[in-house]
DNA sequence: AAGTGGGACAACCGCCAGCGA
DNA sequence: CTCGCTGGCGGTTGTCCCACT
């Protein structure tokens, strides 16, 4: 390629960003939008290569960042996800507003990590380390490892559509350099409204999955009709999923964005107890019915409250808001959703 | 007061995918 | 299809700070 690594290039600094340099960046980006990184350090009179402004400022500069310590709720959610999406930080980080992917991923490695291993559970599965399941409990693990694959695919579906809604809605605009990394093409400097930004996150989904669950002929989505989308690349790809729904002749007076979470959520939900993809069919669960997005956050954006409200076979008991004083319930759901996004061969 | 070790977080590096020419 | 460029991602390293000896 013939490109000299970011730093290498003489006179470059590198290390700490100074005071300045953040409010050349900063200023620079609310003046012009940052338009091209690689071209960026020269206009804006910094000595520091393209990459390295582009971080700063998704990483540290960029007002829609929340800094400061981890909520638990927000610590509840980074483990879920990393039970389901692994060291997918990009995904979990759509799913936690105003968190970036660097600092969830640091907030891991130095904290969720080791309060893991501490209580004893493997941060890589999590899975009690040393921990035998029985003949039913292997049967819940092996469904709820089914509905984790699923739920995974979903999630960076999300991520995806989340990143695509946020260009959709801004190309009207073209830019607020302010206003996230969204905004790379950015290349004016009309101002802009405040605009809806936040990432659509998992509640908005079960808000959706309500609605259509009560919309008359959301039943003709059947097994069948989704199977024939094939591949779960398909099935996670927006445009696809956007495309069978207009084959299918869905309502078109939903913004895309929201027509094609619809969909995802009618990916879920069949009238049977199965649907198949590919050549897996896939028993689902009452608990899947409801969607595992109500399994991470409830209407009440508290966690694990209603996963105990399906049939969700031998987890027992209810988890209350509380997660110091349930952590058993927290110890259940960390030993059933084990699902490595390694023990899926379809991924 | 100086040295040391560890924690926390910022920043860098290398790889990869997507895109346009 | 290939090539080069760009930006995104995840893993790793560097730096700072603080507690402890």
């Amino acid at each position: 390629m013939g490109r000299s690594p970011c730093g290498q290039n003489v006179g470059l600094k590198k290390g700490p960003w100074t005071p300045e340099e953040d409010h050349k960046l900063w200023a620079y980006i609310q003046q012009y939008g940052h338009g091209s990184w690689r071209a960026l350090p020269a206009k804006a009179g910094l000595q520091r290569c393209g990459k390295s402004c582009r971080l700063r400022w998704t990483n540290y500069l960029r007002p829609d960042i929340k800094r400061g310590k981890f909520s638990l709720q927000e610590e509840q959610t980074i483990i879920q996800l990393h039970a389901l999406l692994g060291n997918r930080w990009s995904v979990i980080a759509t799913h936690l507003p105003k968190r970036t992917d660097n600092e969830i991923k640091n907030h891991w490695n130095t904290h969720l990590k080791k309060r893991l291993i501490k209580m004893g559970i493997d941060p890589m599965t999590h899975k009690p380390k040393s921990h035998a399941l029985g003949p039913d409990q292997l049967k819940d693990a092996a469904n709820l490892s089914h509905m984790a694959q699923w739920e995974g695919a979903r999630l960076e579906a999300e991520a995806r559509l989340v990143r695509e809604s946020k260009l959709q809605v801004l190309k009207p605009f073209q830019t607020q350099p302010s206003s996230s990394a969204s905004a790379h093409e950015a290349t004016t400097t009309a101002p802009l409204p405040d605009l809806p930004l936040q990432p659509l996150c998992l509640d908005v989904l079960t808000a959706w999955q309500g609605s259509w669950l009560e919309a008359p002929g959301y039943n003709e989505f059947s097994a069948g009709n989704f199977a024939t989308i094939g591949s779960l690349d398909s099935l996670t790809a927006p445009s696809n999923i956007s495309r069978k729904g207009e084959a299918m002749g869905l309502a078109n007076n939903f913004p895309d964005e929201i027509e094609i979470l619809q969909l995802q959520g009618l990916a879920y939900s069949t009238d049977g107890d199965s649907f198949a993809m590919g050549n897996e069919t896939l028993l689902i669960p009452n608990i899947m019915e409801a969607g595992l997005g109500d399994v991470l956050l409830d209407d009440s954006n508290q966690l694990y409250t209603s996963i105990t409200n399906g049939n969700s076979g031998s987890i027992a008991g209810s988890c209350g808001d509380n997660f110091e004083a349930n952590k058993n319930c927290w110890y259940n759901i960390l030993n059933l959703v084990n699902c490595s996004p390694s023990d899926f061969p379809v991924f």
